[in-house]
DNA sequence: TTGAAAGCGCTAACAG
DNA sequence: CTGTTAGCGCTTTCAA
């Protein structure tokens, strides 16, 4: 046991070059390395005596053993990568938790890799993936890069699936069943002028998220027409939020209620309303999407679809299990996330 | 290339059991192994017709290179552990930002673990540190855990490094000058009875952190008694804020300012201050201290001491790079990190 | 352009 | 209790 102050960290674990081997460790003891093996992992068939000495030799000369070597002999440590667009962003951090709680469970392994969901990124971190994990949960945008992890054929789960990759297994939001409940809130609440805020990169990417569809769906449904001019794109950021709102207002003064594409939009659309002078939720009510912990501390707090990210995270990785699991084997459906109405002060 | 809905996902490469081999490969072709080897990778001494017959069995094969057979023969790849106390409290995945941003730049791969800065936890996840990562990068509260670590020879930066690890090399923040500043705006602002909301498990683990004995340095140089009921623990989440806040109230409700341990802590006390019908900053002014983001979303924004998180992480890695790098050369000195302060609202 | 041999660092299986 | 013999799956010589 080292003690700080009396004795330092032994320096030499700090070099790169000549790497310590069992080898190395057992010429120097002078006995076998499967001797040091049995040492080195605790196996009982072996001299007390020698044992210690091999331990203080090992740490010694900053013995630590080859994780690819060991990782190779016993087929054991699963590795699983997870892809997300942004770190910063809450709403990733709850599906993290998710994931690292599940992964841990079972013993394996996570790497986390960003993208922002840039193109050329999300099409690097695909490499990455087909090359350093054994299975993928990820936040992909770009069809292509989708394609390009199952060619590859590295198993994964998509963790933001909508209809283009039927054939990629993945955890599916009901957007369907979520957004309506939210917009008939909004209509219960007397609303007729519903404003969308839009994430601009999903469209421009994907097309018209499955949000919005429904949106004007519903809006159909009730025979409110929907102005061209409701519709804003934004960055997905609390700025782009403000923006958005500040070009809805401008182009749509007369609008009572805005649906979010998410929270973190919704609170910036919600702050700078507010700066304009709106009362919310008389003037204009905020709706957002995905129930944040932010959206309770913002004021007004805001009325949002809550969705269980952290279970989000838990199911990808049990898909990911079931898809490592059998032969043959294929996770039979799409596990599903319905989206919960979670009414606060911004309606 | 593989398009959806026409050709399905290789369900080959969802088993488990059978390994498909480089081997395999070869026999199926009915070439070497080294052959199958240059198309993988892409060499240039080989038969673009050959090359595309492997390359097809290999994907029909589901066949897929073995990270750790690479890895064993092309020492390169290093990853990079780092761990952190709670994905979900903002202040982490700011500092990951960083991590992961330089650890990609140097093409590092960066696994994940989480605490919650319990103490068999950080000795476990110390254990896996130890055994799956090359250089470590951790918040570790216990004194043990990080011995354990540095005596394995693993070598690592100690992201919360305050004076009970000399020898670990790690990053510093500044706590001193940064609790100094906001102490001083809360002075020139008039207040004199300025109460302070601990973090109750550092405080239990570690003993006082450094924030606090620089509270009580700067009041006892001002010649400000520190009233007992002034300080009061505080779970590290808003709610243990606001729970601690009620008390401080309960006890001593002539305080006029409150300096809390972080944001998050300093977020629930001013919370529940306003839910008791104070007015913010009139009745009662709130520092708070990391500067997270969601600080300037709350009513009113908080005043708090800034420090760059992202930046840490990165300087963690730069540590850690050099740790790894030339033999016998030590990380000289710690980095440092200052806090800024930044006022807002809420003072 | 291709193949054969050697070995990365380690552990499992069997002797002794 | 300890040593020897075989690989794990791949890439890197070196020949052909």
């Amino acid at each position: 046991m080292i003690v700080f102050g009396t004795v330092t960290v032994p320096s030499v674990s700090t070099n790169s070059k000549p790497r310590v081997t069992i080898d190395h460790v057992a010429r120097a003891v002078g006995v076998s390395r499967q001797t040091v093996s049995r040492a080195i992992n605790n196996k009982s068939e072996i001299d007390p005596g020698t044992r210690q000495r091999i331990l203080d030799a090992a740490r010694a000369m900053g013995y630590r053993p080859s994780r690819f070597a060991r990782g190779l002999v016993r087929q054991h440590l699963i590795t699983v990568g997870l892809v997300i667009a942004d770190v910063l962003n809450p709403f990733f951090p709850e599906v993290t938790a998710g994931v690292l709680e599940a992964a841990e469970h079972r013993g394996w392994q996570v790497v986390v890799y960003t993208t922002n969901s840039d193109h050329r990124k999300e099409l690097e971190v695909v490499d990455l993936l087909i090359e350093q994990v054994d299975v993928g949960v990820a936040f992909l945008l770009h069809q292509d890069a989708i394609v390009k992890a199952a060619g590859a054929g590295l198993p994964f789960i998509l963790l933001d699936k909508g209809d283009r990759a039927p054939e990629v297994p993945g955890v599916r939001i009901d957007f369907e069943s979520g957004v309506r409940q939210g917009l008939e809130h909004l209509l219960d609440r007397g609303h007729r002028r519903i404003a969308m805020i839009d994430d601009v990169t999903y469209l421009s990417v994907v097309g018209p998220d499955p949000r919005r569809e429904v949106y004007l769906k519903v809006m159909a449904e009730r025979g409110l027409p929907v102005d061209a001019g409701w519709i804003q794109p934004a960055h997905n950021s609390v700025e782009g939020g403000a923006e958005a709102m500040g070009r809805l207002l401008a182009a749509r003064p007369d609008v009572t209620a805005v649906f979010a594409y998410n929270d973190v939009i919704a609170i910036g659309a919600q702050r700078r309303a507010a700066e304009l002078g709106l009362r919310i939720p008389r003037d204009c009510a905020f709706l957002g999407f995905d129930g944040l912990t932010v959206g309770e501390l913002v004021e007004p707090p805001l009325t949002t679809l809550h969705i269980d990210k952290r279970r989000l995270g838990e199911i990808a990785v049990e898909q990911a299990a079931l898809l490592l699991g059998g032969p043959e084997e294929r996770v039979a459906e799409d596990a599903v996330i319905r989206p919960e109405l979670v009414v606060r002060g911004s309606t």
